[in-house]
DNA sequence: TGATCTAATTTTGAATTCAAAATTATGTCA
DNA sequence: TGACATAATTTTGAATTCAAAATTAGATCA
């Protein structure tokens, strides 16, 4: 198929948007280990750069809360608390009912048609208890929802909040109880989508934001006690 | 009074952080054209600062939507687009819903009356049409709320939002008629935050953005014609 | 031994430097 | 003149350098 429009021209991105999109992954990865300090002089021999790129770099991912400048004294991969998970969700769910009722509104047929297949197989990545697959999956159907609401701010907004969260994604010790619930959660989206009901799914999205956050707490309190890290 | 916790430390800031927050306020003021190139030379000498930590700043600004970064060929100080309006309003609407929602949960007398004192300064604002004390006051009663829904991630990311509509303050042209519902949009508010109805608070508060990008889009439009600008 | 002070080393923050790219100015020719 | 090509200049991106701060190592003494 030919580029549909001269929409993506060749945008050479700079070398510190290039850090960025490279050091993410390593942090929601864990790879960089959540209240370590970042390895500056590491990172970049690793990537074959300058320390002024890389120090632009983290600066905006400080900005985006990925990590934690202390002045003088470097920069720390943060942590993922209690704290900050409480605040995060309800933020998040309010972006994702927004995100559901908008979608309603302008999502195709096909794309529903995509929703419908990543649904089908996410069932199969639960029912073969694939938990990699599960969450892999779920994303995209979180995603493609965003997309379909058409708002650039707000899937920006979500994806960041997200990836925050997603640090915190070796919260991938569902329990098979809760793992049950978010199916049967995922099944009512899937439907209000269908429906192109934007209020019903809109509210089921908020719900399920406040199942994923009771649940995510639920484990780091039994990860770490009752008390915060950093 | 004496420091009443070792909360606030001494916390130097970083020259690039101390840059963003001087650079911010000659963005949204229009001091830094809007559509115009960043001139990063003028902003070194200006500031008494080299290159480097400037263009920290800029990368900062920049993924907070306030300029776009041109590879080679520069930074700008990107323009409030009808488009963006109309993306961001909605985004924005949803989390002062969330705000004024949280914010009754756990506001405190205090609290209230000091809404009630900013509201009763806006009222002489608006009888004395004094739009720039206005706005600025609007501002605060907004911010209280926010900070009383103690969520700093919630806050955050509407403040971000929030400084890019700022640009468009120059919307400040209200019509007299919009002028006198944003008043009574605002005695609803104050009313329902003092009877801590966080249903009805989070409702007026979304039909209060819906009713502040319809305002603005239109004078936008009246401004460069339906076209866009950059 | 271990607590405390001092010196050496490393790391950080920010200025400077330098090559590559873009812009502007100048020259050529129809 | 004005369209185009070429050279000079400026601007940008990123590496390097350098001073200040923080950390570590080592020395001194109770």
């Amino acid at each position: 198929m030919m580029q549909n429009a001269p929409a993506q021209a060749i945008t050479r991105k700079s070398l510190h948007q290039e850090l960025v999109d490279r050091l993410q992954p390593l942090i929601i990865s864990g790879e960089l280990t959540p209240g370590s300090k970042v390895p500056e002089k590491l990172l970049c021999t690793r990537f074959g750069v300058s320390r002024t790129p890389l120090r632009e770099a983290l600066k905006v991912l400080a900005s985006d809360g990925l990590i934690r400048l202390e002045p003088n004294r470097g920069a720390w991969v943060t942590l993922v608390t209690i704290g900050e998970v409480e605040e995060v969700f309800p933020v998040l769910g309010a972006l994702e009912a927004l995100s559901g009722e908008l979608a309603c509104k302008s999502i195709t047929t096909n794309e529903i048609n995509a929703v419908r297949r990543l649904h089908a197989q996410m069932i199969e990545s639960y029912e073969t208890r694939d938990l990699d697959s599960y969450f892999a999956i779920n994303q995209k159907i979180h995603r493609a929802i965003l997309l379909a609401a058409r708002n650039d701010t707000l899937t920006t907004s979500c994806q960041a909040l997200s990836l925050r969260m997603q640090r915190a994604r070796y919260l991938a010790n569902m329990t098979e109880g809760r793992w049950y619930a978010a199916v049967q959660e995922h099944e009512n989206i899937l439907k209000f989508l269908i429906d192109k009901d934007g209020r019903r799914l809109a509210r089921t999205l908020l719900d399920h934001m406040e199942s994923k956050r009771v649940s995510v707490v639920q484990w780091l309190e039994a990860q770490n006690g009752p008390s915060e890290p950093v």
